[in-house]
DNA sequence: TCTGGGGTCCTAGGACCC
DNA sequence: TCTGGGGTCCTAGGACCC
């Protein structure tokens, strides 16, 4: 049988925040989305002020009234500590999955000899002690399992944030106390289905009926009512494995109602997407491009468009993938609309070393290669975007807001120490 | 004034081929 | 009056996750 540990940092932005600036100990504090939009983590004391996803501005009465700090989010400072949190917990066990910038799951099969909860305990306080970071620890025989163990172990001060439910006499009543919506795998569609048709607690779907939930909910349902059953069908995935699919997008500060603007946006995403494309060193068959207007303001006419198409041949040379990207987006940009938010894709993604020269090109691929790698470390060095193509801009006015950073303590001293 | 960003998996249905 | 069937590939869309 399989031992999964789910080990999740509490509040995880907030508390990162925290590390670095202990007089908010105590205080509510919330990080917000790019664009200071909505709340994206809380410490347990804005919880009660703050919903989860909740929009900043109009909750700005509550900020005042009880002092919350409020933060831009700072993705290089949590995605580093992250990376601290992952090399305290790769000391006890050598089977880890890193799931999510907070979140890793733990095998701990073969640890029968030791108490699982006093493991756990040693796992929270070394975390805490190294990183700063505090984390909620739960166990079980599936990842499913160890997911809703880690959700009660929060929720209950007995537990002090770790509990084992492997085999627990009250297995039955810890399931009854969850709500199907808090189950890993169901979201809000699924939840609708299930309690029109009386299934609400992780109980009720743990005995539902298989033939039932494959044919509404696809094997991916099975599968979640199997490991709720303790039948272990998602596999701890250790290696990394490269993205099929890369994104990048962004809101706009303002509305922009100018093709200028937009195009810039454009070519600045494709840029870093082009990157994110070079760091797990692959190349892209098919760039997709979308635009939208903000669809909060029904008063405004609403336009939104997407369109791809597949590349001559893959690559990952950036003023290509800028050319391609803008080609698109002259395709599906319309006038007299106000612009909110745009994206690049790139997609048929497959490592560089399958490269499929087109005969019928005359590419100088090491040239550019090269040409790559040397902006590649430019960049890397000092700052995102030293160095970048004349089409994605120099005024800017549409980038991102974030009012409310803080520096990235763990990797920019120059930032810290205020050298030019 | 102000409402996030980046991913994966599965299925249905159309296109196409023989 | 009569108008195939089965397999595969691709894409769009829907569901989910953090």
């Amino acid at each position: 049988m399989n031992i999964f540990a789910l080990v999740d940092c509490n509040n995880f932005y907030a508390s990162c925040e925290r590390v670095f600036n202990p007089s908010l100990n105590g205080k509510p504090v919330v990080v917000m989305s790019n664009n200071d939009g909505c709340a994206v983590a809380r410490s347990e004391e804005a919880k009660k002020y703050v919903g989860m996803g909740a929009p900043i501005f109009k909750c700005m009465d509550l900020v005042r009234q009880h002092n919350i700090q409020l933060f831009s989010s700072n993705y290089t400072l949590y995605a580093d500590m992250s990376q601290r949190v992952q090399d305290v917990l790769s000391q006890f066990t050598p089977n880890i999955e890193p799931y999510s910038i907070d979140e890793s799951f733990l095998l701990l099969n073969g640890f029968n000899h030791i108490d699982t909860n006093e493991y756990g305990q040693e796992i929270r306080n070394k975390v805490l002690k190294w990183t700063g970071i505090p984390v909620s620890v739960g166990i079980g025989p599936t990842k499913t399992l160890a997911k809703i163990a880690n959700k009660l172990a929060k929720k209950n001060k007995m537990c002090q944030g770790v509990l084992d439910i492997t085999n627990h006499p009250r297995t039955d009543d810890f399931l009854k106390s969850i709500e199907v919506d808090d189950i890993w795998g169901i979201g809000g569609q699924y939840t609708k289905l299930l309690k029109r048709n009386g299934i609400k607690t992780a109980l009720d779907l743990r005995d539902a009926n298989e033939t039932w939930i494959r044919k509404k909910m696809t094997v991916q349902g099975l599968r979640t009512v199997l490991e709720l059953r303790g039948i272990s069908c998602i596999e701890l995935e250790e290696a990394v494995s490269d993205k099929k699919e890369i994104v990048n997008s962004r809101s706009f500060s303002k509305d922009v109602d100018n093709y200028q603007e937009v195009s810039e946006a454009i070519a600045s995403y494709a840029t870093r997407a082009a990157e994110k494309l070079r760091i797990q060193n692959s190349i892209c068959g098919h760039i997709s491009v979308w635009i939208r207007t903000n669809g909060f303001k029904t008063e405004d006419p609403q336009y939104s468009n997407s369109i791809s198409c597949k590349l001559p041949e893959p690559t990952a040379y950036t003023p290509l993938l800028v050319k391609y990207a803008l080609h698109l987006l002259k395709k599906i940009y319309r006038k007299g609309y106000k612009y909110k938010k745009a994206g690049v894709i790139l997609m048929d993604i497959v490592p560089a070393q399958n490269i499929q020269f087109n005969l019928f090109t005359n590419i100088n691929h090491s040239k550019n290669q090269m040409l790559m790698d040397a902006v590649d470390k430019i960049n890397s060095s000092w700052g995102s975007e030293m160095i970048r193509t004349g089409a994605s801009g120099y005024k800017r006015q549409w980038s991102m807001k974030r009012s409310h950073i803080t520096p990235c303590y763990t990797t920019n001293w120059k930032e810290i120490f205020n050298v030019a």
